[in-house]
DNA sequence: GAAGAGATGAGAATTAATTATCATTATAGC
DNA sequence: GCTATAATGATAATTAATTCTCATCTCTTC
């Protein structure tokens, strides 16, 4: 059976407050806030294991690593940060994209990405 | 000074004839059916050194490694088949994408990605 | 609160992509 | 054709992300 953990519910937290896609470190930082002994693989773990769940899902994005979000939520897109390298939600879609495929292809998805700088960052 | 040698000549014919990015490895061995000496470390440096020349520039899709593509291009987008992975281009795109990021944030570009399988996958 | 079993944490191991090393080869300029 | 020197090819080394190992810990249940 599978164990409710101080670890695993600091991760889920993480998650709940973010807003956006995180990369492992990310998570491992942020859930180190509350709980100070949490270790990488820890965080590795979990993230698979909610991800099995469906409680999140993966993200894709240019450069590196694999992030993590929540999986129940509307359909959006993504911002890349090109100076701190974060990943934040659009929620705007242009309408129709799927149809832009060349002849023949089969689309079941897709993915927009916007890159620039944060409001932080600027 | 810079040398003008098969191998580069080969790579270079690589991408003229490909039509969508490459892989490093999908340009050795593309590039062994001309010169079949052909080494991944030569692929390697020259693709990079054409990329530094500004004749190609890097396309980051998700899912593993950098693929390239001649530079001086109409703007386009990638279409990413699940099945055989292979990337190919889209040669249209949406409008007016980059109003799409949120209030404060800065674009300077955009990626579009669609996913599904090729024509030859299906 | 004791016991069993899943979970953790630290670091080692693995993996895949990329880069460096170096003896050998081939090109550009004479 | 000869020379110097940049480029090549095979392989080792590096790097970053991720997974594995295992001794220890801590949930859950009784």
């Amino acid at each position: 059976m599978q164990r409710d953990t101080r670890q695993r519910r600091a991760i889920r937290r993480v998650f709940a407050n973010a807003g956006r896609p995180l990369t492992p470190d990310e998570v491992l930082e942020h859930g180190q806030r509350i709980v100070p002994s949490l270790g990488l693989a820890t965080v590795y773990r979990n993230v698979k294991a909610l991800a099995d769940d469906g409680w999140l899902s993966q993200v894709e994005l240019p450069g590196g690593g694999l992030r993590y979000e929540l999986a129940e939520r509307p359909h959006h897109h993504h911002f890349l940060c090109r100076s701190c390298d974060l990943a934040f939600d659009v929620h705007k879609c242009p309408d129709e994209v799927e149809e832009l495929a060349p002849e023949g292809f089969e689309v079941d998805g897709h993915e927009l990405i916007l890159f620039g700088r944060c409001a932080e960052c600027r």
